[in-house]
DNA sequence: TGATCTTACGTTTAGCGTAACAATA
DNA sequence: TATTGTTACGCTAAACGTAAGATCA
C-alpha cells in the first residue's frame, strides 16, 4: 500500500530538484529518501526516474505521478481539516441574537450549563437570525417577538426598554418622557452591532441621522464631548448613567422589546 | 501523517461492524486493529468512537471520517491504476490500419525493431484512422492514399490489388477481367474487419448485397459450399487459391490500392 | 460459554542514520 | 574539492503477535 509520506517526498523532490535537498528539508537522511523513491517505484511497479551516476530525474511517468501525488496529499489534508471542523462544530453552540443584551447573560449561562462546549455568539439583524435558524447555521436564535413555529422551542427570555440620554443643557432634558415622533429629526450617536435596535431606530425616526461608532471607548468619549443625544436601556443604564445626563423613557410600545429564545427541537445541549 | 492502511481498517470496521472481523479479514491481530483506530484518532486529534466495555461503535464524526477515508482510498487506487496505464501506454505502439494486409508484415517488423514495446494493432475505417492519428490515440496509421500533412511522416508502404474469386461453374468464370460495374448486383461473401475494402465495395457496388462473416473458418466453409463469389487480393491469393476457382482481376484503378504509413513527427519508436 | 475489546509484555523487523564509495562539475 | 546519489551495515524504535483480563449476551 502506498504511503502518503513517501508521496510527500516525491512531490518535494520535484519541487526541490535534488534528493539531498529533500532530506535536508524533512530532517531525514539522504539514504532514506533514496529508499522511499525505490519503494514507490516498487509499489507502483513502474519506473519513475532516469538514474544517472550522480543525478536522478523524473521521467514522463514520474512527472505525472507527482501530480497525482500532489492532489492525493491535498485531498488528505483537506479531509483532515474538514473532519476537525466538523468535530468542532459538534462541540459548538452557535447563538445569533438580534440585540446585545440577551447575550450578556445567556452566553455565561450556556457556558456553565454545557461545560465542554464552545459558545459562539454574534449579533445580527432579525432576518439573519431567522435564516440562520432555518438553515441550521445557528443552534439558538434570539428574536424580538414570539416566533410561532412547531419545529422550534420558543421561550420568553427577557425584556428591554429604550431610553434617550441627553445632556442637562439639552432642550429635551426637562421632559418626563418622549415618543419616537418627538425625537424624530434629532441626530443621535449610536454604537454599531446593535442588531434589531439599529433597524428600529431607522424605521421609527426616518428624519434622524445616526453617527455610528464601532469602538465602545470612542463612543463614550463622543457622548461626553458632544451635545448629541444617545440611547440607553434599562439594562445598560446602571453602568452608563452619569449625573449631568437626563435619562428619558420612550413611551411608544415598540420601545419596550420582549426577547424570546428559539432553538430547534431535539437539540442536544442544555438551555436552562 | 495519516496512513492509508489504517484508513482502510477504519473503512473495513464500518463495513464489517466489529474489530475482530477486520482483524480476521486482513490477517492481523485484533490488538493491531485497536491500535490503528487509536492512532487515527490521535492523528486527527478527534474522537471517532463510542467505546463500551466490549462494544465499540462509530460516532457522528467517525461516520463522516469513514466516508472521507473511502474516497481517499478510492482516489489513491484510481491514481495507481492511471499511472500504470500511462506507463503502459508509453511502452505501447498503437497501429490503426485501414486494411488487414499491411499489418501482417508491419506488426512483426515493429515488434522486432522495438523489442520492449507492446504493439497494439487494429483495423478500422479510413476516417477512424485519421481521427485516431489526430487525437493522439494512435501512433501509426495506415491509409489508402498519400496524406498531405506537414506534422506527419508519410511513407509509401505497399500496394494491394483486388480480384474476385468465383467457382468454375460461375457465369463470370471465363472472363479475363471485370470492372466494378460488371459485378455490381452480384451478391458476395465478405469477411468482417476489412476496414477500407468494406467501404470501397459498398461504394462501387451499390446494388450488391454482402454476406459478412466474422469467423475466418466459417467464411472458408461458405466459400467452398456455396456458389457465391468472394474477393481475394494479390497478397492473399497464394494461400486461398484453389484449382476449381477462377481468380479474375478488377480493372478499375480504385481496385489497386497504395498504402501509406503515417506517424507523428518526433515519435520515439523506430519504423524501419 | 463464546464473542468482543482492551491491556501488558516480549519479540521481530522495518526503518533510520552513519560511514564509505563512485561519479560528476 | 564540493555535491550528488547509492550501497553496506549496525542499531533503534515502532509495529506486531501472544497471552491474559474484563465485560456482555
Amino acid at each position: 500500500m502506498l504511503k502518503l509520506d513517501e508521496l510527500q517526498y516525491l512531490v518535494a523532490f520535484k519541487d526541490l530538484e535534488t534528493l539531498n535537498r529533500v532530506s535536508e528539508n524533512y530532517n531525514i537522511s539522504a539514504p532514506s529518501i533514496t529508499r522511499a523513491m525505490n519503494i514507490i517505484e516498487q509499489e507502483l511497479n513502474v519506473t519513475l526516474f532516469i538514474r544517472n551516476k550522480n543525478k536522478i530525474e523524473l521521467n514522463k511517468v514520474g512527472l505525472r505521478t507527482v501530480e497525482y501525488a500532489r492532489t492525493l496529499l491535498q485531498n488528505a489534508q483537506n479531509a483532515v481539516a474538514d473532519i476537525r471542523a466538523y468535530d468542532q462544530s459538534l462541540r459548538t453552540i452557535t447563538v445569533k441574537s438580534c440585540a446585545p443584551m440577551p447575550l450578556w447573560d445567556l452566553v455565561p449561562r450556556l457556558s456553565s450549563a454545557n461545560p465542554n462546549m464552545t459558545i459562539s455568539s454574534s449579533i445580527c439583524h432579525t432576518e439573519q437570525v431567522l435564516s440562520a435558524l432555518n438553515d441550521g447555521t445557528s443552534d439558538i436564535g434570539i428574536l424580538p417577538y414570539e416566533l410561532r413555529d412547531a419545529s422550534f422551542n420558543v421561550q420568553y427570555y427577557d425584556s428591554e426598554a429604550l431610553f434617550i440620554c441627553v445632556k442637562k443643557e439639552h432642550e429635551l432634558s426637562k421632559r418626563e418622557s418622549v415618543s419616537f415622533q418627538d425625537i424624530n429629526g434629532y441626530n443621535f450617536l449610536l454604537m454599531s452591532q446593535l442588531g434589531f435596535w439599529d433597524s428600529l431606530c431607522k424605521e421609527k425616526m426616518p428624519s434622524s441621522k445616526f453617527l455610528v461608532q464601532t469602538d465602545a471607548f470612542e463612543f463614550e468619549e463622543l457622548v461626553r464631548n458632544s451635545s448629541l443625544p444617545s440611547f440607553i436601556t434599562d439594562k445598560t443604564a446602571i453602568t452608563a448613567a452619569r449625573k449631568d445626563y437626563a435619562i428619558i423613557p420612550i413611551t411608544d410600545p415598540e420601545a419596550t422589546v420582549h426577547f424570546y429564545t428559539v432553538s430547534l427541537k431535539g437539540s442536544s445541549f442544555k438551555m436552562l
